[in-house]
DNA sequence: CTATTAAATGATAATTGTTCTCGTTTGAAA
DNA sequence: TTTCAAACGAGAACAATTATCATTTAATAG
């Protein structure tokens, strides 16, 4: 990947192409193990000195938006607790912060089953959480 | 339950029962939506108009290191970025913040069956994320 | 029932990650 | 080229969390 394909891939979202913003993919595809805000702005710093933390934030809240990238869920956060402590999933709604458990032992049997029989290489697996990312249909 | 439950589960844990623990065990179960910090905070202030938000925040991390609550993971956080756009899962470490990708075409077909014939009451599902949570055994 | 002491708490400052503001610059279409 | 909305930079502001440290308190041992 070259500043030319970034470039390709900004114009294709109709996004307008600037330096800052192919610096900015270039960092996020380079830095291939999900960096965070903090590791691309030290990582564009070395070739592009003077672009503003803020820009950073800016860009990336775009490329967000545009579907070029994705955020990926942590653990830490605006956190949240839970007293459940059996092992459970979680409905996310996609458009508000609502969450809700979602308990299913026929579900972790099916997964459980699963990676038993198929694995992960060089992976102990301790823990396995589902997050089912939707729409709540009813007006409760 | 009444505080005199709490306090039993506090010291099952062997943790010192304080009027503030017990408040805010009790904030966390009667709060029953995964509640943050600061939903947590605006409940007790209601019986307990003096506890320092610190205190709160110290007895969570106490609370979670001794396995009485969970965190639960949410979108925004030290946001970390991915490039790439497909669907698909994730590995976390549970001793370090390492993350790598998890593509499993198998998984997600064995996913979409299963709820697809299953279905999740009032709940359009959008998207489904599997957090593996382990250990990596290679020392790459 | 005191005395003791390590642990917990409260008040507040500091830190961290992120967002906002607003004046300046720039990419792209005309 | 000119035009102008969009993007950028600098720094202030903000929100969530953590650190500091003096004071208080729960548990225990006498």
């Amino acid at each position: 990947m070259n500043a030319e394909d970034f470039s390709k891939k900004l114009i294709e979202k109709k996004l307008k192409v600037t330096p800052q913003r192919i610096a900015i993919l270039e960092a996020i595809f380079n830095l291939n193990n999900h960096p965070t805000a903090d590791n691309i702005i030290d990582y564009i710093r070395n070739n592009h000195p003077n672009i503003a933390t803020a820009t950073v934030y800016k860009v990336l809240e775009t490329f967000v938006s545009y579907g070029l990238v994705i955020r990926v869920k942590t653990e830490r956060d605006i956190m949240r607790y839970d007293a459940i402590l059996e092992s459970h999933h979680h409905l996310y709604c996609s458009d508000s912060d609502r969450i809700e458990d979602y308990k299913d032992d026929e579900l972790n049997i099916l997964l459980e089953k699963y990676f038993k029989k198929k694995g992960i290489p060089n992976f102990k697996i301790e823990d396995l959480k589902l997050q089912i990312i939707g729409k709540f249909l009813e007006n409760k």
